[in-house]
DNA sequence: CGATGCTA
DNA sequence: TAGCATCGG
């Protein structure tokens, strides 16, 4: 879900061509699920295989990361690692009110309620271990390269911009900001030009509020985040206003004499102190199309001429490599 | 969601 | 051929 930043940060529409040439970090999990929920029929079924395995995934994958890569764009998926104990409660949360949804989705579609269906169909979506495996074989598979991290994905990706290995974390969640991304790009979609990329730029973010980062952590802190459960009452607006009044988030806790659910170290900690990978290696290579063909069409029942027209746009990646290994 | 097919 | 509807798996 992410922070709800929303009503305190102003996003800049860019164009695509803005992005040519760039190294794009994609937050896999986000984009991954975006795609299990979106790509569904009117009633709500995934698309699926003669087997009954679900392949939205597959089918958002293959044409999004196609199309990136036909504009100038170079991907990495950053997958998710090891989760935090704190964000069990989150997850907790989440599959029940996925499993309600999967409830209301069979009753709304035997009653009839299209409309209904497909709304809770979206909120059932789930990301199984097959899911995500699945998804790193065709990455791999399609020739981009992905990085597996130790923690939060975010985290990873974040990291790699501020290192300068990518030059944007794309995503729809605020939380990289956190992370320290010096750069984040929203609704990188390709649908044609109802919905423009936005980029979000921490030190514009910091400068426009007139925060460090350290106290845009701490506003997450009383907003809520994945970690915790933030303050009722209090959004980002209040939270910004309080942050200026007292300076920090043990002030803020003192003063209004509140407790918080979880430490506020612990929790200034998962964001700012991150455990991130360093040794990774970025190279990008050839598609291999047979295996792909076989993969999707011949697994799980994708039409030949489509996968082979998305297939096509890839060929105008350069095989490249980005680390420092290129130098030796 | 993104591609493809149909319509004017 | 642009714009909209619906197919895809």
């Amino acid at each position: 879900m992410g922070v709800k930043f929303k009503d305190i940060v102003s996003p800049e529409e860019i164009r695509f061509e803005d992005l040519d040439g760039k190294i794009v970090a994609l937050d896999a999990a986000n984009v991954i699920y975006q795609f299990l929920s979106s790509i569904r029929q009117l009633d709500g079924t995934p698309l699926k295989d003669q087997n009954g395995r679900v392949t939205s995934h597959f089918s958002g994958i293959l044409y999004r990361t196609s199309a990136l890569v036909e504009k100038g764009i170079k991907p990495i998926y950053v997958f998710d690692g090891q989760s935090s104990a704190l964000k069990k409660e989150t997850q907790q949360k989440r599959k029940e009110i996925k499993e309600e949804s999967e409830r209301k989705w069979k009753e709304a579609l035997e009653e009839g309620r299209l409309d209904d269906a497909r709304k809770f169909a979206v909120r059932s979506s789930r990301m199984s271990p097959e899911i995500v495996e699945g998804s790193k074989k065709l990455i791999k598979l399609m020739g981009i390269p992905y990085i597996q991290a130790k923690g939060e994905g975010e985290a990873q990706a974040s990291y790699m911009v501020a290192r300068g290995d990518a030059w944007c974390v794309a995503s729809q969640d605020y939380d990289c900001m956190l992370f320290g991304a010096p750069r984040m790009v929203k609704n990188l979609t390709i649908s044609g030009s109802q919905t423009n990329p936005e980029l979000i730029e921490l030190d514009k973010v910091l400068g426009n509020l007139g925060v460090t980062r350290e106290q845009l952590v701490d506003m997450a802190i009383m907003v809520g985040t994945d970690f915790n459960q933030g303050i009722k009452g209090i959004g980002a607006k209040k939270g910004l206003k309080l942050i200026k009044e007292h300076g920090d988030i043990y002030q803020i806790l003192e003063k209004l004499d509140i407790e918080l659910d979880v430490d506020p170290t612990i929790l200034r900690n998962m964001f700012l102190n991150h455990e991130v990978d360093s040794d990774y290696e970025l190279k990008w290579q050839k598609a291999d199309q047979e295996q792909i063909v076989d993969f999707l069409c011949g697994e799980h029942d994708f039409s030949e001429s489509r996968v082979l027209s998305a297939l096509d746009k890839l060929k105008k990646l350069q095989t490249t490599q980005s680390s420092l290994e290129q130098w030796f």
